[in-house]
DNA sequence: TAGATTGTTAATCGATTAACAATC
DNA sequence: TAGATTGTTAATCGATTAACAATC
């Protein structure tokens, strides 16, 4: 019944009601919201009224019972744990991004497959060999798992994966993982955003004119 | 009428068609792609009719016809250029994601506002001032634009790079960025995708009595 | 011909939007 | 009351799927 879409979205408006409680805002209204998320007030009210949280007309939604609201819904108990696979510097870049900020998540194991690399504190987490990726995650009732290893290496990587009982992965790798249908998959594909970018303003170029990319500098564009 | 999401099907088939031709087949055909893309038959004709492509049912699709075909209709003539802003753990992932591998996009010019990073070289990419990047995105003739800064900095920045007449930006920031209408943005949020795996996976698990994730395992689950 | 594959049309599905009544 | 906001219903829209005829 509950979206992905909408699960983002309320993601999206408690990060934005984490800022206005932080400006000391008390209240706000679906489509202050709104145009904060860049979404509809019609459809702020949906999804909030989806976790069954009623706004009033008189003062709108109460800032910290809403966001109160959001994370008893989408939250578990507690800070989740994820696996982290591939201690490149991707995997590198997401330590330091889940350590630095304080999201929901934290990454409890590091895995990676280079034998120089085991054993050492990569940005505060311990890098373990891949032989211990099964019995860490059970020993610690890991649930979720991000996958930052080269293609090659991606499939055989959620295979184990799901055999050490993860549910849900966060795959980078720019492959497609076939694994059973139990298993959850978020695929984070930058080569395929970035030709979506490609294609797209490339035909807005050409259906309006070519002027677009060029209206805000006097120069002709001289690739050469 | 072409959508993001056949845009982002077909750079997965080219993929799909890269391996297979490194692998010697000639031919392949609807069904066969459809089941290393994780689609259905009918879909891939879908998308394959949409850019003018026919198969025939004695021969199904000629591997690099049509690879060739789905690169004519996705590619600009020329390798695109990217411009990078922000070279901390992420700018560095990406430029040597970029460099390893050959993609269709280069990162032409890389910019932070550290004072330190400004003229090193990283991963054979120089890092700019962030006083030059407008000038830079000109010369260079750079439409595209992966924001990988810090929340805090990242609508100056998305603002700054329309200005210079970026025409797309991939943003890794976790915030929505407001721009002119003409901007396309492709937002990579993976605290987004995080939210859903965790909302998901521990719904699968309360729906269906919690024995996924261990189901391969013996020992019990202790969370303490 | 028979069988697999392809192409076309209509049906379905989910999410978003629009219209309007109800509320504070 | 008047005005802004909310909640409900129906309409729209796009993408996916299903059914079936056409093709090789």
């Amino acid at each position: 019944m509950i979206s992905r879409r909408t699960v983002g979205r309320l993601s999206l408006y408690r990060r934005i009601l984490h800022e206005l409680a932080a400006e000391g805002v008390f209240s706000v209204y679906s489509h202050q919201l709104a145009a904060k998320a860049g979404e509809t007030s019609q459809l702020v009210r949906h999804d909030l009224m989806a976790i069954g949280y009623r706004g009033k007309s008189t003062t709108g939604y109460d800032v910290h019972a809403l966001s109160e609201s959001i994370r008893e819904f989408l939250d578990a108990e507690t800070e989740e744990k994820v696996a982290l696979v591939g201690v490149g510097n991707l995997g590198r870049a997401l330590l330091s991004f889940f350590t630095t900020r304080h999201y929901n998540h934290v990454i409890a194991a590091a895995f990676d497959s280079d034998p120089g690399k085991h054993g050492r504190i990569v940005v505060g987490c311990r890098c373990h060999p891949m032989e211990c990726l099964e019995r860490i995650i059970r020993e610690e009732c890991i649930r979720l798992a991000i996958i930052a290893v080269p293609v090659r290496e991606a499939q055989s990587v959620a295979m184990r994966l799901v055999d050490a009982g993860i549910a849900g992965i966060l795959n980078f790798a720019p492959t497609l993982l076939h694994l059973p249908e139990k298993v959850m998959v978020e695929d984070i594909d930058m080569t395929m955003s970035l030709e979506r970018l490609s294609f797209f303003t490339r035909n807005h170029n050409i259906q309006e004119g070519g002027g677009h990319a060029h209206e805000h500098g006097d120069e002709r564009c001289r690739p050469d």
